[in-house]
DNA sequence: AAGTGGTCTAGACCACGAC
DNA sequence: TCGTGGTCTAGACCACTTA
């Protein structure tokens, strides 16, 4: 018989890296809270074992996840899901800084909290049908005091299913209520920045003349499945503060 | 005699991780000239033989260097210094998308360039000493022919001796300018945004009314061996215009 | 002292590209 | 066909944390 036909397509259903498909593994289970955000993961060996790779295939899968910052790995006390801090969520989504280069710290302000379905541009912005029902949110925050900022937000009630923000408690970061009460972890968002004029309820809002020049940031955040979460605009008062961006 | 005294410390004077110090010599061949942009590295063996480490210690230096954009890997062809074209240049540090998240096409109109000392403001942009020997260069950047984007330059003269721009050649992107009459790899840069009125200036320049909200982008651009290049102020017309940001 | 992640090695095999 | 980088394995030893 002839040696030299190669073997048809061994029923192969995995063309990806063995890696890759660990990585996935581990983000599911992550994704569908099996393992909760400080949850502690069983040691590299025994991932290994169970998952019938090697140590050094899965080291590299948790390389990956750490690189997303969804784990946490430190020698001597193993690696835990990482949990949506104030901090960790500011640091990675929070971009303002005053002109010496310091963190601004803002106090959040609930204008008002509703449910309604996405309009036209809300629709076009989140790539959804329009109609989808959504969340409005208006809030200020302010820095030292005095009103800077102001944002719309738009979230995907689909994704964060009988949303309301807790009892008195305003000034919550989003994202980290987000995780606490829908198990949904923000990980990446893409921004659009431009020069926008205040208009009548921005100038209001800010105290400021209308036509001001502020900074508009339209943002648009997703989960770890990379499914949108939320279209937000905010409208910054830039003349105290800079928008930090680091390109490579 | 005791046995319990551990050793002293052996005259390491390499603290860091093999592969960490692989980075470094890997490094200083391409910042230094000695592997220019376009050279084919060594096989990983060849380089691993030679560095006497293993070729698992080179390829994870290689991957690093891969991640920071300074090499290219291919497999089957090998492993070459990156080049910046006008492509890769643009990718990284140009982040202007029109209003459907396409690339906007630029040409430059070079206004002046001039040699000079660092004022107060670009010597503390650039943390120099004020004095210190710079070029000055204005440029204007065109959409579609009409004027978009007025640019402030300022190049620290150190880094590269004798800057000059070719005749005639008044659109070139800037770093690959840099790259290839200078030897200077412009790796990242650092960015801060506001929103600003235009100025008298600008408002010319731009064909706009004086007050005008423009997007302030203030950049401060580091060579491999982060050291400060570049510093450039840019006042964009966001009108139809968004910058573009992913943050994770 | 035990257990964890971090580093480093050695070697097998695969997939791609150039010749 | 050969040489390249890409994947995967197995195992040794180190550094850190906790108890």
């Amino acid at each position: 018989m002839s040696t030299s036909t190669p073997t048809p397509p061994p029923e192969r259903l995995d063309a990806r890296p063995l890696y890759q498909q660990v990585e996935s593994v581990l983000i599911g289970r992550i994704a569908s809270g099996a393992w909760p955000p400080g949850h502690s993961l069983p040691a590299e060996p025994e991932l290994a074992s169970e998952l019938g790779v090697s140590q050094g295939t899965v080291r590299k899968a948790l390389a990956e996840l750490e690189r997303r910052n969804l784990i946490e790995r430190r020698q001597g006390r193993g690696t835990t899901v990482l949990r949506h801090t104030g901090d960790t969520a500011r640091f990675h989504f929070y971009r303002l800084r005053d002109l010496d280069g310091a963190e601004v710290i803002s106090r959040i302000v609930v204008l008002s909290c509703e449910p309604a379905e996405a309009d036209a541009a809300e629709a076009a912005a989140l790539k959804l049908p329009e109609g989808t029902p959504v969340y409005r949110l208006r809030r200020i925050r302010l820095v030292e005091g005095a009103p800077r900022i102001f944002e719309r937000c738009t979230l995907v009630a689909e994704r964060l299913p009988g949303f309301h923000l807790p009892e008195g408690e305003f000034s919550t970061e989003l994202y980290v209520h987000f995780q606490r009460a829908h198990g949904v972890t923000v990980e990446h968002a893409e921004e659009e920045l431009s020069a926008q004029a205040a208009g009548p309820e921005e100038a209001t809002l800010l105290g400021l003349e209308q036509g001001t020049p502020l900074l508009m940031v339209e943002r648009i955040a997703y989960d770890i499945a990379r499914r949108v979460v939320e279209h937000r605009v905010s409208l910054i008062d830039t003349k105290r503060y800079r928008y930090a961006v680091r390109l490579d």
